[in-house]
DNA sequence: TCTGGGGTCCTAGGACCC
DNA sequence: TCTGGGGTCCTAGGACCC
């Protein structure tokens, strides 16, 4: 029996959120930035329409802002990350055969529902959000994941489908590949668009009915998968539980560049920590510890970048041990007289903590260590975290390499002192 | 002046082994 | 002029995703 997915995916998701507990900014153009508030990474369709593009640089829409009093908010993932769950929440009342695919999306598998009306049941799943959770999504209903982002994407934008769209047995599913830009595709990306372009092959229509062999050579299994599932043909399956991690990165540019080995001492050492947390928050160790540090990679003159890896003797998820490491990682990379935008950790090599290779000539104190990291966890969980941390993170305030966001919300619905209030 | 962060999968090529 | 073959493992880089 053919499985039926629906993809599920939040319009505009940061700007949503920021607009569920400031109901004043509907209508109008709103946008949220990265880290530091470099790069627009959300907008409202107002902000979409004024040509503000995906991931534009702050500094270059200034006047744009101004000038047609766009909404600016810095990014506040504790808001947006408690909104996910909440969405997420809702939709697996709809179905058990759920699959979180990304902060903001998610695919069912509604197979057993085949005998409903799909296209009813997405517009409840729909308006079931709306109501619990505040948040606009669109609903796209198709035999494998690769179309049902496309009915989604169409879904979004067109008025008549009213953010359901369902291709199942459609007499439209021709119709929506060939409206489908190429580019578009799940799976294309500027690379293979070129590619394809060239070939002559500039919408999804096209691509599914184009040369097997062609597509093979030069785009190879993945672009063979990608046609099949165009043709209906799935590929990809439902992930129903998330598969562990292979690796776990924490870094972040500065927003002023930083000369010295101090300061970035610093800075690694709170990525550590942070990376150190999540690698004990998924029950892994890790064995193979990076560093990387480098310049700001649009400027021409005096570039250095430049990543160091080390074998951990024994696999570990132990902050201390850690920052130690990465110390000691972070001095033979680090060269004086470069003025350095982005230094970041990666953690590799993950295996479960209960399967840790030992080693003869381990000097550490494993089980202690690990009874430390517990009462560490436990404590910045009950009391907000960096209650307590490491002295090698720094103690001054106000700290160079420290992210900045100017312009951020409330986190209104994980902190008690941040509720909204209702004057 | 100001340009995000965190992932996955695949492939080609080199090292190494028998 | 002639210079094995095949398997595995690792790494770097490319391409893509959100």
């Amino acid at each position: 029996m053919p499985p039926v997915f629906a993809l599920v995916d939040c319009n505009n998701f940061y700007v949503s959120c920021e607009r569920v507990f400031n109901p004043k900014l509907a209508g109008k153009p709103v946008i949220v930035l990265s880290n530091n508030d470099g790069c627009a990474i959300s907008r409202s369709n107002e902000a979409k329409s004024l040509g503000i593009k995906m991931g534009v640089p702050a500094f270059q829409i200034r006047d744009l802002i101004k000038a047609n009093g766009v909404q600016v908010y810095s990014s506040n993932y504790a808001l947006y990350g408690d909104m996910s769950q909440r969405v997420m929440q809702t939709l697996a009342g709809f179905t058990p055969d759920i699959e979180i695919y990304s902060i903001d999306e998610a695919f069912l598998d509604l197979s057993r529902f085949k005998r409903y009306n799909l296209t009813d049941y997405g517009h409840r799943i729909k308006s079931t959000i709306k109501k619990w959770v505040g948040i606009p999504v669109s609903v796209g209903i198709a035999e494998t994941k690769t179309l049902a982002k496309i009915a989604n994407r169409i879904a979004k934008k067109s008025i008549k489908a009213e953010g359901v769209l369902n291709l199942t047995a459609s007499p439209y599913q021709n119709k929506a590949l060939e409206i489908t830009d190429v580019r578009d595709v799940w799976g294309v990306g500027p690379a293979y668009t070129r590619f394809l372009k060239e070939k002559g092959i500039r919408n999804a229509l096209q691509l599914r009915d184009a040369d097997d062999k062609l597509i093979k050579q030069r785009m190879g299994i993945v672009g063979t998968r990608l046609i099949h599932e165009l043709r209906g043909v799935p590929c990809y399956c439902l992930e129903h539980c998330p598969l562990p991690k292979k690796g776990i990165t924490v870094s972040r540019s500065f927003k002023h560049a930083i000369e010295t080995l101090n300061e970035l001492e610093e800075a690694v050492a709170a990525y550590v920590t942070i990376g150190a947390e999540k690698l004990r928050k998924e029950h892994s160790v890790s064995g193979v510890l990076m560093v990387f540090v480098m310049t700001n990679r649009f400027k021409r003159e005096n570039l250095y970048s430049n990543l160091n890896t080390l074998r951990l003797p024994v696999s570990t998820s132990d902050t201390s041990e850690l920052i130690y490491y990465a110390h000691l990682g972070l001095k033979e990379i680090y060269r004086k007289g470069y003025l350095y935008k982005k230094v970041g950790v990666m953690f590799n090599d993950l295996v479960p903590e209960n399967q840790i290779q030992s080693n003869l000539f381990d000097v550490w104190d494993r089980n202690r260590s690990m009874k430390l990291m517990k009462a560490l966890d436990n404590i910045n969980i009950k009391m907000g975290s960096s209650t307590l941390k490491y002295a090698a993170v720094g103690l001054r305030q106000n700290q160079r390499w420290k992210t900045m966001f100017d312009s951020r919300s409330q986190s209104y619905t994980t902190n008690w002192n941040q509720l909204l209030e209702v004057q």
